[in-house]
DNA sequence: TTTTGTACTTACTTTTTGGTTAGTACTTGT
DNA sequence: ACAAGTACTAACCAAAAAGTAAGTACAAAA
């Protein structure tokens, strides 16, 4: 009935969109669950891997884990590890990094003024009204 | 569109994120494989059904209808009828839907500036290298 | 000796997203 | 009578993303 292709449709649409468009390669890099979150975290200056897991309490250790790992690999964050026990890392913005600011900061603008319910201040763990 | 189980911890970190983030708010609307580059191809202006199909040729029917669909409902586009027969359908962005021009815009520099590969023109249903 | 703290890693399951295939309605043109 | 054109709809399935639970290493402090 159902014929298993070689090539997975998805991911071949994946390549091509990322590769042509600039929009999707972007949102490649920072779309998901928290990877906005983290950078946001991050423009304000090197974290730790534990003070990003308390500025983020809903995320999970895979998640963040994984999350910079990509951005690493991405080269949008570098990871710092001083050779201590217990493990001191620090994690940073690449300049490439620091230039999403602009284009977050323009999502966030139109987040703001198009949503209705209220962008609540608070103790969470997602970033203020005004990126 | 697809079902969601809404007691998954999946689900109530996403409508935290979407609730309190409002960059997470503007990416649950234009995320995904196609809602951009629908978006683009709107931006030029009304189109018909058949028309954004042909302009994205890797996309399916039923990816078009859904993606159109939750942005009608996102209130990002609207559906235009004429009641005739064969179907005349037209859909055309919203003020909300035109503002996010400029997020679009932003995203698109970045890809430009930090991916390595060229952003061919070509006969690509992608947005082209400027957005 | 056991506990504490830090930064992870692994194996596994659930949930969501995207793709495939087939079909619908209605009217005009052949 | 039947195919063509238009804009969909529905049932099903595979693959990707996200979450759960548990464990690792190492040294210092209790």
């Amino acid at each position: 009935m159902y014929k298993t292709k070689e090539t997975s449709t998805n991911q071949l649409n994946k390549a091509i969109a990322i590769d042509k468009c600039p929009v999707t390669y972007t949102l490649e890099k920072i779309g998901g669950r928290w990877k906005a979150l983290v950078i946001y975290n991050l423009l304000s200056g090197p974290k730790r891997y534990g003070e990003l897991k308390k500025a983020l309490p809903a995320i999970t250790e895979k998640m963040l884990i994984q999350s910079l790992k990509e951005m690493e690999l991405d080269k949008l964050v570098i990871r710092d590890v001083k050779p201590v026990v217990p493990p001191h890392v620090t994690y940073h913005l690449t300049e490439a990094g620091k230039a999403l600011g602009p284009a977050l900061k323009a999502m966030a603008e139109w987040g703001l003024s198009y949503s209705e319910n209220g962008q609540g201040e608070g103790k969470c763990d997602m970033p203020p009204a005004v990126f």
